[in-house]
DNA sequence: AATTCGGGGAG
DNA sequence: CTCCCAGAATT
């Protein structure tokens, strides 16, 4: 049951859907079957785009039994152009077995919806609430936008995480009994003022309750869906201790990280690679000693997976080639005053190695 | 969890 | 050119 911040929410968007609502032509009728074919359209498919050829499709196929009953093929031939010709095929088959085991009508539960083809969980939301009246939400990707701006979520909408959430915040919001307006009011605001680019806040009625409007972060909600999965580079790198202080190097300054001190460190030539024998490369000499840490660490394009190890030195190392141009053996107090690269600030936290410098 | 499936429109 | 759009099925 929704609390007070809700309602006014709730509220307050109905009333704004009320007077800017587009005239549609699906939303001239909440018959279940026009639903359907309309949400179906509709899946990543734009409004403009599917006016044309709803209309033609509800003429030719007035119910759902007509559908069943015509070829594959005509049905495709009405769907040319519209594109995820799977769609169709799936609108189809689902037909056939609404005539034939639903005698024509559409089913009123989640569980049924959810069981015929091309029926995900957002056009059986759609399909409960405007067509049933039911109380549950439906999340595209626009209604998915508003959630995410309106209570400041740092989410990527497409992962399975996000859903939860969102679904749950929407539950929230949605005002018993009007679930039709309510649902369809969060994806109109999503499409025409709460954009994914330039967000038109001025305009919005919601922008008084917007968590992200208040926090400015309204362009960086939600964060944008992950790509594949950035590589991952295994690395060794060495804790090399001397009187209390530790030694360090500097990047070059041209480059990744340039400027920034860290540990050794060099990439294993493959996974199996001992990081032990990694550094003995880097240092041409010396000793390795026990793994004291394993750091993960995520840039933009790739992560990192570091391999602690303490190393024992003769005399001064020197720098045989790696993408450094300075040395030196810092005490903790140094430290603090020394830019270190995150994977090093992290390393140095978790050995407990005190400095005074910001903590990831 | 990541890919695939189409095509159109905006910037 | 890239990103985005009233997602679902498949691997």
């Amino acid at each position: 049951m929704p609390g007070q911040e809700e309602r006014a929410i709730a509220q307050v968007l109905l009333r704004w859907y009320e007077r800017h609502r587009r005239d549609l032509p699906w939303r001239r009728t909440r018959q279940p079957y026009s639903t359907w074919i309309a949400e179906t359209m509709l899946q990543q498919t734009q409004v403009q785009t599917v006016i044309p050829y709803y209309e033609r499709f509800l003429a030719r196929f007035p119910t759902v039994c007509a559908l069943a009953q015509a070829e594959l093929d005509e049905v495709l031939a009405l769907w040319e152009g519209l594109g995820y010709y799977a769609r169709a095929r799936h609108l189809h088959a689902a037909a056939k077995l609404i005539c034939e085991r639903h005698g024509g009508e559409l089913p009123a539960t989640l569980e049924e919806l959810l069981a015929l083809p091309g029926i995900g969980e957002y056009t059986a939301g759609a399909i409960l609430s405007i067509a049933f009246g039911q109380d549950v939400p439906a999340i595209d990707a626009n209604a998915a936008r508003v959630l995410c701006r309106l209570f400041d979520l740092p989410l990527d909408t497409t992962t399975a995480a996000a859903k939860r959430v969102l679904r749950r915040h929407a539950q929230e919001l949605l005002p018993p009994g009007r679930a039709a307006e309510f649902n369809q009011a969060l994806m109109e605001l999503g499409s025409t003022l709460c954009r994914a680019k330039a967000p038109q806040c001025a305009a919005c009625p919601l922008a008084p309750f917007c968590q992200a409007y208040q926090a400015g972060t309204q362009a960086l909600r939600p964060l944008p869906k992950r790509r594949t999965a950035p590589p991952l580079k295994r690395l060794a790198a060495a804790f090399v201790e001397r009187d209390g202080r530790l030694l360090l190097v500097r990047r070059r300054p041209e480059g990744l990280l340039g400027g920034l001190w860290e540990l050794p460190s060099v990439e294993l030539a493959s996974p199996e690679e001992p990081p032990a024998e990694a550094l003995s490369h880097l240092f041409g000499g010396g000793k390795a000693g026990e793994c004291l840490a394993v750091i993960q660490h995520a840039y933009s394009h790739f992560r990192i997976e570091v391999a602690v190890c303490r190393y024992t030195l003769e005399g001064e190392p020197t720098l045989a080639g790696g993408p450094w141009d300075r040395l030196r053996w810092l005490s903790p107090q140094e430290l603090a005053s020394h830019a270190l690269t995150g994977a090093t600030r992290k390393t140095l936290q978790a050995l407990g190695w005190p400095t005074a410098g910001r903590s990831l």
